[in-house]
DNA sequence: GCGGAATTCTAGCGGGTGTTAGAATTTTCG
DNA sequence: CGAAAATTCTAACACCCGCTAGAATTCCGC
């Protein structure tokens, strides 16, 4: 199930980061220079985070060794403290990171759709962005969303209200469509999103790139949610 | 999120269990009588099993210590080692109940019903039963969907037959019943049911007895799979 | 209430953990 | 080039882990 995926070097991936994701305290602070630290050792706080990332989703939080992810980083477990103040900070950059892909991806897939678009589509459009950006940083959005029930405490109550801003995007795209007689009446509008939330993060664990397009899928995975699996009732030509 | 359930002392759940759940080696060998141990220490074996499946839940499987189960189980970290050959198997055991557990509720909900049962009601059925089942042993069945993935390789090869006798299960009923002629033409049964099973399996995580009655939830829940939540088109009455 | 079996506890071994201080090395730039 | 800053490594500390052997205790039929 995890043996040694098939990205080679793992290349950053061509996706622009959210810029405010988390002023980093920098340890070695520059001297003259107050813009960004020299890209120097950022690129191997990057290979640190990537190594903790998949670690983290393969073994889980406390399974993890922070020899481990040094291995996998290429140098030795101490150096990390020089990059991170500890593994339970690091972990908290990792859940962040991921979470931050996932929700800024589908804003931006919905704000760039025309303005007249119906609250469904809306919906469809963000359901494909959420599954696009879920299964291509496999690393940091599934070990968000695999290792969360783990992490320490402190670090659960931090990242519960990143959460819940994304939580309150899907709330306000659901009512929309509701106010605009979209969507049948009964359903219940909470437990329908944690139903979706449910469905598409746990592909994660199953989706397999070579049994079909990513463009299928995410159409077919927006389909099923929107309309369910029963042939609709109107013109049921009910065989034999 | 799990800050100590409202469950006083874990009362041991009503529910026979499948009989041919493992036959348990017994480490103590009984001199004449083949039959069953005594239920003295199969009690404390029962007490080590919940403390195990509601601590590895909690906290992950190497975050969890053989003293953290001692201590809510009321005895030593050594004495475990009585009644379970190691801290691997201990897991592998909870897992194993979490699975049968589900399983067998579907299965026997299924069975109950009147032959002549349409093939859709038996997936509402089966819906039901397993979030009743999920919902209601909550130490062994969440661990198991949540622990899963970080269990050791030769742990997790061994559940996956099980997982896989289930999931075989859900494949028929779907199957039958795009037979029947009742399911979208259109939609894909090997995506319908992994959908299903992450927003059914997550509802552990999220689900609060106290904001509603489990029958209406179990209800709504089978209603949101099977029908989605857009409003059907027939006579759509478009308000404003 | 005695005696032997069943169960639990105590104490400890070997090993691996996160973390740190300081030395060694590499990078940067005047 | 050479010195100062940035980065990495080495070696160790204190601690806790899973697990085991054997002593201590509890249970239970006679």
């Amino acid at each position: 199930m995890n043996e040694e995926q098939p990205t080679t070097t793992n290349p950053s991936p061509p996706v622009p980061e959210p810029p405010d994701l988390a002023a980093r305290p920098a340890r070695g602070s520059l001297p003259g220079n107050g813009a960004d630290a020299g890209p120097k050792s950022e690129r191997t706080r990057q290979r640190i985070l990537d190594a903790a990332a998949r670690t983290f989703r393969d073994k889980g939080f406390a399974g993890t060794t922070l020899n481990d992810i040094a291995v996998a980083a290429r140098l030795r477990a101490g150096s990390i403290y020089y990059h991170f103040d500890s593994k339970e900070r690091l972990l908290e950059e990792v859940l962040d990171i991921g979470i931050a892909r996932v929700s800024a991806a589908v804003r931006r897939a919905i704000e760039a759709l025309p303005p007249e678009t119906s609250p469904a589509d809306r919906i469809r459009t963000g359901i494909e962005a959420h599954l696009r950006s879920l299964l291509y940083h496999g690393e940091y959005t599934s070990a968000s969303f695999r290792i969360f029930g783990q992490a320490p405490p402190d670090v659960r109550t931090r990242m519960l209200s990143r959460r819940r801003a994304y939580a309150n995007d899907w709330r306000r795209m659901l009512q929309d469509a509701r106010a605009a007689g979209e969507l049948h009446p009964d359903r219940d509008l909470a437990l329908a999103r944690m139903f979706l939330f449910g469905a598409l993060n746990w592909s994660v664990e199953w989706y397999d790139p070579e049994k079909g397009s990513l463009d299928d899928f995410v159409r077919e995975a927006a389909e099923t949610f929107l309309h369910g699996i029963v042939a609709p009732p109107n013109e049921a030509a009910p065989v034999a």
